[in-house]
RNA sequence: GCUGACGUAGCUCAACUGGUAGAGCAGCUGAUUUGUAAUCAGCAGGUUAAGGGUUCGAGUCCCUUCGUCAGCUCCA
């Protein structure tokens, strides 16, 4: 017997009553005219439906509206649907893939003879707006449509593997963006424009703190003076924290004989990362080559291979700031984000098993005092698990898998699983930190290896005097200095904290009679480990004050007859407008050397 | 690596369907001596990514290589 009616539970937790085959358009309507007007879609025992499905009974049943985040990947994922009906309708030879809904917007694959020209995404933009206004029954929520035809925006098009795999087939992908209101719309993007603003690779051109050089090759740093002494700021805190840690600093060859990548099972798991093997130099054997190193591994073994270790010795915090290089893809390469020569902040900590979980809190510590406490980032954790190129068994992937998931738990952390995401050697806890503007980052990573200790027969002699395997536990917080440093270009857009600003005072003379006074103000600030230069151009007052904002200089400080005579200095801070203070120079000095000291995020004179 | 687009002065960009490379900024020189986001003038700057081809003639058309960009895949 079929029922004459339906009954479903509201998120307050009241139930309605409706006729059988009422959708969820009939229960918004029943529930408010207002609600019927704003809905988009239904959440229905967790899964998103549109409106006009009939509800099934005794089910839990939330309506959407635009203001819901799910509400927004039906409306894209309606705008997929109207943009293959475009293509289908322009191109009837074209097959159709996926379309889902994306962050932000939406693509859709299809197989077509020939790749998508810009023109034809315009061709097809303008046919989405036909397909929109004739009202195909899968746009289905309740919207203007003259005003709907204004909120979506086709991006790009590019190649994209048939379901992400490389040895498939390529297919065509269009990308686009759709949003409920024009502003929002209009607001992407502009976020777009400001996300180009920052980018790391214009500014790093802008302020001189890098290059990439044809001659040289892709995927390879020059740090400028500037950009080093950005680089030379972050190794020295780092270097500071961890020795305090108990860590200790060593230094490797970048070279080595390729059997020990052999031993440590990067050959040939990792192989295709490395750059293929040189031989020895004229004249020596041909049989024995050589690879520079993708990472610092084997090498920290073997130091600690050296001697003899004791229960007592571990952990052995094995820290080096070391040049690697990995043989990336030349598609994948991306200013300092995506390298070849990457400098890592690296360290190798040999522990006793049951060191593991003190260890992963001391790391998370570090993490926190450094991306959380320092740089003010918010990030969390993913627990990534054995990918399918992986060395040993599963028995020790599951034990170490474990260690790291129960000292998370104990830690009271929450985190997420990125199945197959571990490192070829073991799991690991990848931190993903969030920028200025709301986009995720990786660097820093702790992973856990019960295979190297392995197949380098490791030991250290236990409490009862017998040998024992240690593992160890691979780290980095930074991750490499080059895509933190272009993080951190990116994050600041370009106006970096004091601590980190490669000039950190510029003196502007008013006049040139003012220079003697300017350039005592700098020595001044320059003894007390200020970094500070006087521009000596024969220029206005304003050229000078604009070059120094455009150079995101944090502080300029004015010498004018005023502040010649007086002993003091008129100080602008960065992007505050015309505002400035005037200080005596000592106060001025103590002011700069407090917020170095403290590494401030926000200056302290303005 | 794959698909597509692109590569002109240090930077940002011009140069009609092939007709002999031009501007702004930056730089240098001179004048100016400036009170919080561009003072004025002059000068210099290019084997048009590299190599080959078509043509009377190539920045422009074709081929190869290198590189860049947007994605895919991969990743710190």
């Amino acid at each position: 017997m079929v029922a004459s009616e339906i009954r479903v539970t509201l998120p307050d937790g009241s139930e309605k009553r409706l006729p059988a085959g009422a959708t969820a358009a009939d229960l918004a309507k029943a529930i408010g005219p207002g609600l019927a007007k704003a809905a988009v879609a239904a959440r229905v025992d967790g899964q998103v439906w549109d409106l006009a499905r009939p509800l099934p009974d005794r089910m839990k049943v939330a309506i959407l509206t635009d203001k819901d985040p799910q509400a927004l990947d039906v409306l894209r994922h309606s705008s997929a649907h109207v943009l293959a009906t475009a293509v289908r309708q322009l191109f009837p030879h074209a097959k159709i893939g996926f379309g889902p809904p994306i962050e932000d917007g939406f693509y859709y694959d299809f197989q077509v003879p020939t790749p998508f020209t810009p023109d034809d995404l315009e061709r097809i933009e303008a046919k989405m707006h036909e397909v929109v206004k004739a009202d195909y029954p899968f746009m289905r929520e309740e919207v203007d449509r003259a005003e709907a035809k204004r909120r979506f925006k086709l991006l790009h098009a590019a190649g994209a593997y048939w379901r992400g795999d490389e040895r498939r087939q390529m297919l065509q992908r269009i990308y686009g963006t759709a949003w409920f209101t024009k502003e929002d719309l209009e607001s992407y993007l502009r976020r777009l424009e400001e996300a180009k603003k920052r980018d790391h690779r214009l500014l790093g051109k802008q302020l001189d703190l890098f290059s990439i050089q044809e001659d040289v090759g892709p995927g390879l740093i020059f740090w400028h003076p500037k950009g080093a002494m950005m680089q030379f700021q972050l190794r020295r805190f780092i270097e500071d924290v961890i020795l305090e840690r108990g860590y200790q600093l060593v230094y490797t060859p970048h070279l080595t004989r390729e059997e020990l990548f052999l031993r440590s099972g990067h050959l040939p798991l990792y192989a295709a990362n490395q750059f293929p093997p040189m031989a020895a130099g004229e004249g020596e054997s041909e049989a024995v080559r050589y690879r520079v190193k993708p990472m610092n591994c084997p090498m920290h073994i073997l130091i600690y291979a050296s001697q003899q270790r004791s229960y007592r010795d571990l952990p052995i915090r094995l820290a080096e700031i070391a040049n690697v290089y990995r043989n990336e893809r030349s598609g994948t390469l991306h200013g300092m984000l995506r390298v070849r020569g990457l400098t890592m902040d690296d360290a190798h900590l040999f522990l006793r098993e049951d060191q593991i979980e003190q260890e992963i809190f001391q790391l998370l510590d570090i993490v926190e005092l450094v991306l959380g406490k320092t740089f003010g980032l918010s990030y969390r954790l993913d627990l990534a698990t054995r990918p399918d190129k992986k060395l040993g068994t599963d028995a020790t992937w599951d034990q170490a898998e474990r260690a790291l998931e129960q000292a998370l738990k104990h830690r009271g952390a929450t985190y997420r699983i990125d199945q197959g995401g571990g490192a070829f050697y073991g799991p690991k806890i990848d931190v993903k930190f969030n920028d200025a503007i709301g986009r995720e980052w990786q660097g820093a990573t702790i992973q856990l290896d019960f295979e190297q200790p392995e197949r380098f027969r490791l030991e250290y002699a236990g409490e009862d005097n017998k040998p024992h395997r240690p593992v160890m536990i691979h780290r980095a917080i930074y991750g490499t200095l080059e895509r933190f440093c272009g993080f951190l270009i990116e994050h600041f857009a370009g106006a970096f904290p004091l601590w980190l600003s490669p000039e950190q005072v510029r003196v502007l003379p008013i006049a040139d009679a003012q220079l003697p006074a300017a350039r005592a103000v700098q020595q001044r600030l320059a003894a007390a480990g200020i970094r500070a230069h006087v521009d000596e151009r024969s220029e206005t007052l304003n050229y000078k004050v604009r070059d120094g904002e455009t150079h995101k200089v944090p502080y300029m400080a004015v010498v004018g007859q005023r502040e010649a005579e007086a002993g003091t200095v008129a100080v602008r801070s960065r992007g505050e407008g015309n505002k400035q203070v005037v200080l005596p120079l000592a106060e001025f000095v103590e002011q700069v050397k407090e917020e170095v000291r403290t590494r401030a995020l926000t200056p302290s004179i303005r």
